[in-house]
This record gives C-alpha cells, sequence and structure tokens, in this order.
DNA sequence: ATTCTGAATGTGTAGATACACACTTTGCAA
DNA sequence: TTGCAAAGTGTGTATCTACACATTCAGAAT
C-alpha cells in the first residue's frame, strides 16, 4: 500500500541518484546539490535568490543557507546588489572546483544514461512530468 | 548544462512531490516520510531497522533518527529484541493517526494520477528504472 | 515628505539525509 | 573457553529541506 506512493517512489529515487553522485564528487568535497547551485550562479544570468530558487526547484529560503556554506567556503561571493536583488558571482576558486567536478558530472551522467539504456531525454520527461502533475495537484487540492 | 543533471531533476520532482502530500497532511502534522514509516512498521513484517531502511531506500542511520521521533509522538513503540534484531510495532494512537492519513494520502494518490493522465503505473516504472540506473551506475564507478 | 504596500531577503525552528565511527551482541572457530 | 569476525544498532557531525515569521528596502500614493 504505501510502497505505491509517488512521493516514496520519488524521494528513493532521488536520494539514490544523488547518492551515486555524491560518491563521485566525494573526493571534491562537493555534494550535487551544491554543484547544481554553482552551475547556475556560473551560468552567470545575474538571478535573484528568488529567482534561483526558482530555477532549482528548492525553497527559497532553502537556497539562502546553502548559499552560505558556498560563500563560507569561498566559492561564490556577493557582487552587489541591483536594487533589491542580491547576485552572486562564482570565484576564482569555485571556477577552478567546477573545472575539476565537470567531468566527474559528465561521467557519471554517460554511466547513467547508459544504465537507463532509452532514449536519453526520456528520464527527464518522466520527472518532469511528475513534477508538474505535482504542481496541479497541490492546486487542485488547495482550493479544494 | 546542469539543468540536465539527473540528480537535479529528480530532487526537484522528489521536493515538489512531498511538498504535495505534506500540504495536504499537515493538518495532521504528519510527513509523508513519517507516513510512509508508519506503513512499513503497521504491515508488521517484524523487519529490522536496516530492513526497513532498505525497503524505504533510506540509510539506516537516517531511519534511526527518523523512528525516534515516531517514538518520541507516542506513534510507533519498540516491540521487543529478536536476537540483535530490534523490532517496532505501531502504538494504537498511531493507527488511529494512520486512519485518519489515509484518505488524505488516497486523495492525493488519485489527483496525481489523474493530473499524469496515462497509465497508473507509468511513473513508478519510470522512477524505479531511474533509481537502479543509480545503483548499477554507482557500482560501475565505484569499480571503476 | 510621509506612509504604505509589496517585493526581496534573512532567521527560528524542526525534520530528513547520510558518511564515518563507535558500541553491542551473536555465533563460530581455534 | 576464549577470542574474533560479522551483524545489528546507535552517535557525531554536517548538509539539505521547508514552513512561519521577521526584516529591509524600493516605489507609489496621498
Amino acid at each position: 500500500m504505501g510502497g505505491s506512493c509517488y512521493a516514496l517512489q520519488a524521494r528513493r529515487t532521488a536520494n539514490q541518484v544523488a547518492r551515486t553522485y555524491n560518491q563521485a564528487l566525494a573526493h571534491l568535497s562537493l555534494e550535487v546539490a551544491q554543484f547544481s547551485t554553482l552551475c547556475v550562479i556560473a551560468a552567470e544570468q545575474a538571478l535573484s535568490v528568488s529567482d534561483m530558487a526558482a530555477q532549482l526547484g528548492v525553497e527559497r529560503s532553502t537556497l539562502v543557507r546553502n548559499l552560505k556554506i558556498l560563500e563560507r567556503d569561498d566559492l561564490i561571493r556577493q557582487a552587489g546588489r541591483d536594487g533589491r536583488r542580491i547576485v552572486y558571482r562564482i570565484t576564482a576558486k569555485g571556477s577552478r572546483l567546477l573545472n575539476k567536478a565537470l567531468p566527474v558530472w559528465h561521467q557519471v551522467q554517460a554511466e547513467l544514461g547508459a544504465s537507463i539504456g532509452g532514449v536519453d531525454g526520456e528520464p527527464h520527461r518522466a520527472l518532469r512530468a511528475l513534477r508538474n502533475a505535482a504542481r496541479q495537484a497541490a492546486s487542485a487540492l488547495t482550493e479544494a
């Protein structure tokens, strides 16, 4: 019964996938959540914290704590404010780390893709579909 | 680039799905992770903590902390040891809460299923495929 | 100029996650 | 019987997550 819960299935999958990346990235003392955040900041889109949170799919307050850790480790820094917006930029140290992490990330991506075997974008589609369904369901349930 | 990361996609999806369930369960002060754990214990399979952890797809040490919270809230209790194994059982309070949570859970499941639209088991298959791929990839990368 | 509204960010608190390490018990082997 | 290896469980530490609430600031209305 509980085993068919979408939340449990999704969490199990996310945990296992994250563990796979984290094991590969461990020697760099970098977790995949931090890697993703670094990638967004390195893209130099000058996003606000709120926009980054939306792009990463995490709560804004969650991202604030994660950014503090990256800043503490000197991987990113605040690059002034754009009005109320705070813009972060990647540091030289962050760029070096990201450059070391990228080939590792590519390797895991390739390994995962190979294990899945099917079309490359297929899991992405399934995940996005489930995510969107969850958003819709949340709205539907809130109204009721 | 980072946006195509399987880990990010899986995490975003898991977070969004969990949020949907959690919002629906909020009035019971129950989170979906706790709900899943309660379901496993209510099944009365007399599992060890390690086996439960495997079934739930979380680290054993993670489950230990989660069980402590359920025990603190008087929803489960230790039902003696079977050799080295510790067996937990659901309490009367836990059963009452679970009975209140089940219809909510069913509603969210139904809402999610409707939003997905396709065959019911389809997201489960996609999630399981990705999970297994991650396990395989982890093994492959560890050997290398 | 003052007030007010809303946007953007930060904090308190609490749970979820996991790696590394430590402890306890069991069963087997010398 | 004693010692040891493995199974099972617990703890230290750190990160990730998010809701509720607080704070700060820009721009608009009066």
